[in-house]
DNA sequence: GCAAAAGTGTTCGAGCTACACCCATGC
DNA sequence: GCATGGGTGTAGCTCGAACACTTTTGC
């Protein structure tokens, strides 16, 4: 995997000012989950913890790299996944974005000085949580549930909460929610996305009948197999019928 | 006017990897425009034109200041207004987004190094087109309709195009048509921003029950006052209405 | 046979669409 | 008095909201 990935994405020179952070949203039918990653350190003389806690996975950008490939190769070496749902969705510019002793602590650990003005632009990404790899340039990986989060390094918790509200957003406009999905799903597991991320109750005929106007949710001939209880049928999203189909237009709010 | 600027906005030490490009929009009933800059730039022995286009607005950020902050400058310098709608949309960021010769040629004239990588982050803008002031650097600036842009230096054709598809979907979905209008407008006039910008046609007395709808667009007991047809009512947005009645969550449409 | 989730229809009201004529003003 | 845009209502249809019971499977 780590040699597709050396081969498949540029590496070159690093451009120390523009970084690119990437939130890492999955699903698993209760809760919705972000990707974070361990922040340990240890001072070598005392054996004692300076820093432990979490942050997103980010990096700064090659020279020879532009933004959207920058975020692609962070979500591949974190997850071994391409061809996954990646939005850039802001960027963070503040210059007093790490301020915290801790941060500073461990940016001069990792070599780098504190005082650099870093402009990161966020992307967030959706995925099927059961197909992910939980390594990264051996630090610790983990789900950890979005409701759960209170702190994180950095501005961290910032670009979350503006992850999470561009998700939010998105969610109610375009059909995004089954990437969070494996490429067949019940309407149940669908209709718990909408709800669990807006945080809302919906009516399951209403929605059933709302997907059954949406062309590009086909039903296939294939049932669950295994549950407990009357086996639902399967659905997959139909990217062909859905370009067909989609109004470009469709009604405007003022 | 540059006094007032100079004391309000930050100056300092400028970030050489960083910069923010605006696009400002203003309306004129007929045709939805940008306010772009001429560049010009002569060959001092010969006399000849080497570089002779049009770009957007743009500038490196300071170090100590923000991404916003520095949209908002930009917008200060070149227009004199304040308090004016402006929205991040997206960060640029391709290795090859300066590979242009005459691009180069401006670059090292203005003292840059045109191998330098530069991310930029976009910014679109809103405003009443009859409030600018049209200077800016001792460079010319024009209002352009939108429609007739071919070309502009660096990548900002892209810029444009990208802040266009934002604005338009921006349109739909949050009440910000007024921002291109005088704070007193008619309805007919916010119609005409909806139709110019989305490129439709709608049916003024659907319009008009719509708003009627919006309770934060509010009639006022004003009147049109020397055009030669029936006078029309004035309206103005109601920003704290709009906060009260606002629906977080619209319907959603998967 | 029982626990668990799948699947299904109707009624009501709100809002979208389409469509045509009279009104107030300046010149 | 005429040209210009302002201002208004109705009918049909689609879609959203609310609401309860039967079906199929594993155990």
């Amino acid at each position: 995997m780590e040699g597709d990935s050396i081969h498949k994405y540029k590496r070159g020179v690093i451009n120390n000012f523009v970084s690119v952070d990437c939130v890492i949203f999955g699903f698993d039918f209760n809760r919705l989950n972000v990707l974070l990653v361990d922040r340990v350190l240890i001072d070598e003389s005392t054996g004692e913890e300076i820093v432990n806690d979490l942050t997103l996975t980010g990096n700064h950008i090659y020279e020879n790299e532009d933004l959207d490939e920058a975020a692609a190769r962070i979500l591949f070496d974190l997850t071994g996944l391409e061809d996954i749902y990646l939005k850039q969705f802001k960027a963070f510019g503040s210059p007093t974005r790490i301020s915290r002793e801790k941060d500073k602590i461990w940016l001069k650990a990792s070599g780098r000085n504190p005082e650099d003005r870093i402009v990161t632009v966020g992307y967030y990404s959706l995925l099927d949580i059961d197909q992910v790899t939980l390594q990264w340039k051996g630090r610790d990986v983990r789900w950890t549930p979005v409701a759960e989060v209170t702190d994180l390094g950095f501005d961290h918790v910032d670009i979350l909460n503006e992850a999470l509200k561009e998700l939010r957003k998105d969610l109610i406009r375009e059909p995004i929610g089954f990437e969070l999905l494996p490429e067949k799903f019940t309407l149940s597991h669908l209709q718990r996305v909408y709800e669990v991320i807006l945080g809302v109750n919906l009516d399951k005929r209403n929605f059933r009948k709302k997907v059954a106007r949406m062309k590009y949710l086909r039903q296939l001939d294939e049932k669950q197999v295994g549950v407990a209880h009357k086996p639902a049928r399967l659905y997959t999203f139909d990217k062909d019928t859905y370009e067909a189909t989609r109004r470009e237009l469709l009604d405007f709010a003022i």
